[in-house]
Order: structure tokens, then sequence, then C-alpha cells
DNA sequence: TTATCAACTGCAAACGTTTGCGACAATGTT
DNA sequence: AACATTGTCGCAAACGTTTGCAGTTGATAA
């Protein structure tokens, strides 16, 4: 079957298409008696307007784009969660794409958004965007751009972040309020400016209560592992964690050596608050809640989307959350 | 600024619209020279095709959708990421939407299906759609579905799903195998067919080889802990979890209580790979993988868009990936 | 010269909506 | 009786594409 359109209702009402169309948007001119009889008959028959009809009209999709590097990621799932609950709430829809770390990917995306004519769009970069270009034809369309989570250096845009210096002195000053002395502490990609900010906070603090700090970088589990093996010679007592990938290879080396926590070793971590919750006894964590993140990014996008020509530059508090790991 | 549109293309080249058009697709009837001459202008000026427009016009939308319970969910993550890869391969895009469990929710995006005039449909149901009055009202306008995972018991429709008896099946023959006494097994939302099958097949291995086994239900990881922290009091000497929900609680109640796995008690689940490797020693599960269930109702829709009448009824089967949990 | 042909390009309709404007009848006002 | 007002409704244009068809060239053949 064929779908329903305002001309068939139209042809079967006897009535015109444009009484049609405002019937069904209870448009005042219309008459009660008019509207509800119009209103039946698109039930029965079934009536879905073509929303390409409609967007190609009105020039307004309603439509948010959201670019994360994948949705098989714990903070970004939440963060999309958020932006799609208030998408609901405000009557947009929301196209979720996936980058997967691909900067071509990324850029295919960014294209995909601007032939969808999307109003407004969320964007976590991959680690090699090293120039925005593609993303600056999004401005010259006048397509707003709220990074988040990983963004451009560049000052001159829209950013929501989770506080990237304050979680790690927040763990910093755990270790040292715990009188740790010898801290094995693994940060993510190096190549982000979070990874340095964090980085330079946690080491200057460690430094500043004479805590030794055994440092080193790794993006995923198996390499966490690995790190964790090596330095575990060295015998730290603590161990932090900048990621959960870097918090479950962590895990998998002391659980191997079956060491205990928090007495043999403790344990701190930067995590979105699922993973730490597995373990037992339960990992004390910073938490970087992709929620927040998510409502603060929307409400970033309604106030420049209504004309707010303020440059956001908005962060995300962390809250300790605290487990028996330390 | 505004967009580029053919009409500017047209006025700033001195050619038509149509000629502006047909070069682009690099139709035979333009001459390479204009072809260039426009591709040239249409780079400079950042052209991109207003998507509602050719859809409006094409009725053609490429465009899938996919409705799931939630996208923070391994499984389903898997599902999605499978089905996206398949999308970008066939150039066609897809639009996720979440139900949340929601029947409401559930029908509000089907209703953005039809009203986006998507191409077909991937819907996992939630537990409470009794009728699939929404969904029909779909095939109604020849919008193919196929279900998966969780998907109606009536026989009309096209599904895909996880091996249901045979997953159990072989969990419960592991267990007999070894030599197991007395098995604890904790099965999923009571609802659904899928654990009505899983239940019966292994309770039935069950009875056959003289194992004692204490079933439940459970849904959530908390009520699982719950569970297993009562029923452990009967001294199993394994559990068995549908889910990877009730995996998370059961160990949590196994790492409080300080048993060794699998000395003191052997695990083994059903799950989609990652929770089980989270633990040491790692967790003996068998794979019901997301990945091959993406592809595979890819397949089906591709098969049954192009033409074919055949009701599509398809499994993907599990396999084994042995921890050292039993 | 005229007819034929190929190569190229433009006209105009259509997809399904929304919306400014005008038409018309019925009613009220002077 | 003439006019203004109000309540309903329809006409037609526009959004940005695609595409069947026809038109315009210039060259070649008769």
């Amino acid at each position: 079957m064929v779908n329903t359109t305002l001309k068939k209702l139209s042809q079967v009402s006897g009535l015109s298409i444009s009484t049609i169309s405002r019937a069904l948007k209870n448009h005042p001119d219309i008459s009660e008696k008019t509207k509800s009889l119009v209103i039946e008959l698109a039930n029965t028959l079934d009536y879905e307007p073509n929303i390409n009809a409609v967007h190609l009209r009105t020039q307004n999709n309603r439509l948010f784009g959201v670019i994360v590097p994948s949705i098989s990621n714990f903070f970004h799932e939440s963060v999309i969660a958020a932006l799609e609950e208030e998408c609901r709430k405000n009557n947009y829809t929301l196209m979720i794409l996936q980058s997967g770390d691909d900067p071509e990917i990324e850029s295919d995306n960014i294209k995909l958004c601007r032939q969808n004519r999307v109003n407004g769009l969320f964007a976590c970069i991959t680690p090699e965007t090293k120039n925005i270009e593609s993303f600056s034809k999004l401005k010259e369309v006048d397509i707003p751009i709220i990074f988040f989570d990983r963004v451009p250096e560049r000052s001159d845009c829209h950013k929501v972040c989770v506080a990237d210096i304050d979680s790690a002195t927040m763990a910093a000053n755990l270790i040292a309020e715990k009188q740790k002395k010898k801290v094995l502490a693994l940060f993510g990609n190096s190549n982000f400016l979070i990874t340095k900010k964090r980085f330079n906070a946690f080491t200057e603090i460690m430094s500043a209560h004479n805590i030794a700090c055994i440092t080193a970088y790794s993006s995923n589990e198996t390499h966490s592992e690995e790190l964790t093996n090596i330095y575990l010679a060295e015998n730290p007592d603590s161990i932090f964690c900048m990621t959960d990938e870097i918090l479950t290879g962590v895990m998998r080396a002391i659980q191997k050596k079956q060491l205990k926590i928090p007495d043999d070793i403790s344990v701190i971590a930067i995590s979105n608050g699922y993973i730490p919750t597995l373990y037992y006894p339960s990992i004390t964590y910073i938490e970087t809640s992709g929620k927040k993140l998510g409502k603060l990014a929307f409400e970033s996008m309604m106030s420049t989307i209504s004309g707010s020509t303020f440059i956001q530059d908005r962060t995300i508090e962390s809250v300790l959350v605290r487990g028996q790991s330390i």
C-alpha cells in the first residue's frame, strides 16, 4: 500500500489540500466540524506526514547530529543517552554517528550532517583530527557545533568537557591524604589535551607531597595490563588509572597476581561509574558523568541556537565516589 | 551564510539547473568540459545536496531504523555496530532509536520511522509489547521489519535470534561433563520466550544427569546478587548465569564472600563476551555474538527488500569460550 | 541548399508539504 | 439598501531536487 498524503485526504474528503493541512494542525481558520472530520479521516487512513517534505518546506529539520568515536563506550553511551532524552523532550531528533576514530569517516559523517541540514552538531573529535577544516565548513553554513569531551585546542569554539585538572587533582589529593608513598600512575592517549593537563596536575601534587610517582601512557586494556606487570616489580603501594580501559587492564594484572586490595595495593580511577562497581572491594573513583555532560552540551546548543553569541566553554565538575580500594 | 543550491550554481555558471544536476552525477548527456566546470564550481561553493529534497523527489531515503531498549547494553551495542557497518558499506543511513523498554516510546519511535519513510526497520521489542499492532501499520505501508533478539511469538514475521536452546544446552552439558552435582541456575525475565526455552532445555539436561538444580529468575544485577546470597546457603557447586547483568550480580556476591573460582564454586554464563573477561580467573561463557546477529539481520533485510517473500527466521549459533571458571 | 544526425542543454512537471493572500457567503451595522 | 465584518475555505507559489522530453546547435551527408 502506498502512503497516505494530504492530496489523498483532500480527494477523499472533497476539501482542499490547504484546508486539510490546517485542520490537522489546529489552525483557527478552520471550523471545529471540519477539523474533527479531517482528523478522523486521517486516523482511519493512517496518515503520517512525510517528514522530508515538511523539512524541505519549513527549512527546519529539528535535527541534531552527534559524532562519537564509538557507541561502545561507557562514557559516550551515557552522553548519548542524555542527549537523546533532551532531544525527545524538546522535540528534536538525534542522528547518532560513529567515527571509529577515523578522520576520514569523521569527515564523511560531517558531510552527512550537512546533507541532512542538521540544526546543530555535537562532536567528540578523533585523536588524529589535527585541523578542524571540515568542521569549519559547518560553521560557514551557520550550523553550530558543540565539541565535547575531546575538543580542539583552539579557543574560538564551543566546548563542554569533564573536569580535566580537577579530577586528577582530586585523585592525587586522596592518594596524598592516605599517606601513600609510591604510586603507579597510568594515563591515556598522550595526544589529548586532557591527558596532558591531568598528567601535569597529578605529577605536580605528587612531587609537592614527595610521593614517588611512576608514570606511563596506555590507551588499551592489554597494554595497561602489561605495564602494570612491569611496574609492579617496583612495588608501588597504589595505582592511579585515568580511564576505564586502563582500570580493567590493571585489575586483571592485580587479580592474576592475587594481590589484595587495598592491603597489598590501593587503586583509584577516573571513570564514568559502571566498571568500578564490578569489582570487590569496589573501586574508589572520580566520577566524570556523561549524563551531566550530555545535559550541559544540550543546554549550550540551545542557547547558541537561540542567538547567543557567547562562546560556550563549560566544565562538568567531578565528584569522588568512595569505594574500599584505597 | 545560506546553503548552496543547484539554483545558485545555475545562476553563477549561467547553465540551467538540470545541466548542473546531471553534470554532478556524471550523466552521459553532459560534455566533459561542462562537467569539470560544474564540479569545480560546486567544490568552491561547498555544494552539498539537500537530502530532504533528494528523498522527496526520488521517494527512496536509503534509510533504515533500528529500535533497541537502550544502547547502553553490550549486546545491543554490538548489534548496532554491525548494522551500522553494513549500512555504511551499502550506502544506507541508520536511524538509532531507544525505547527504554517503554511500549509508549516504542510506538512513538515507530511513528518516527513512518514519518521518516524508512526503507526498513530492525526492532527488538519491549517485554511489555503484547500486541504488535503499531508494527503492523508499518507492514501496511510495505516497510519490512526484521525483529531481532526479543521477537514476537507469532510466526508470520521475520526474526533473527541468538540460539536460545542451544546456548543453554551447551552450558548444561559442560556442567554435566565437569561432574557438577548441584547447580544454581539464574535466568532472565520470565516473560521472554527465550527465557522459557532456555529454562526448559537447561533443566531437562540437569534432571537427565541427576544434577540438583536450584532455579530463579532475575533481571538486574542487585537482585541477582541477593538471590546468590540466599541460595549460596544451599551450597551449590556451580552457578549458571543467563545474562551479563546476572553474572555481574553473582560475581559481586562471590567476591564479597571471598569464594575461590573454580575451587569453591564454578561459574558459567551466556554473554556477549566483554564482561566475562574482566574477572580473574576469566569466566567460561557461551558467546552469543551481537556482531553476527547484526550482520545476519542486515542480510535478511536486504533479501526481503529485494523482493524475497520468504519469511526469514534465522539463528546465530553460539560458541563456547573457555575460561578457567569451571 | 537542404536534410540528417549527434552532441549537448534547457523546460517544466513532479515529489508532499506550508502559508500568504484572496474569495465567498453569512451576518451585523449604519 | 449599502457597507463593513467575520468565519471558512481554496489558489498558488515555494522549498531543492530529478528526469522525460524537446529544443538548439554545428557538422556531415545527400
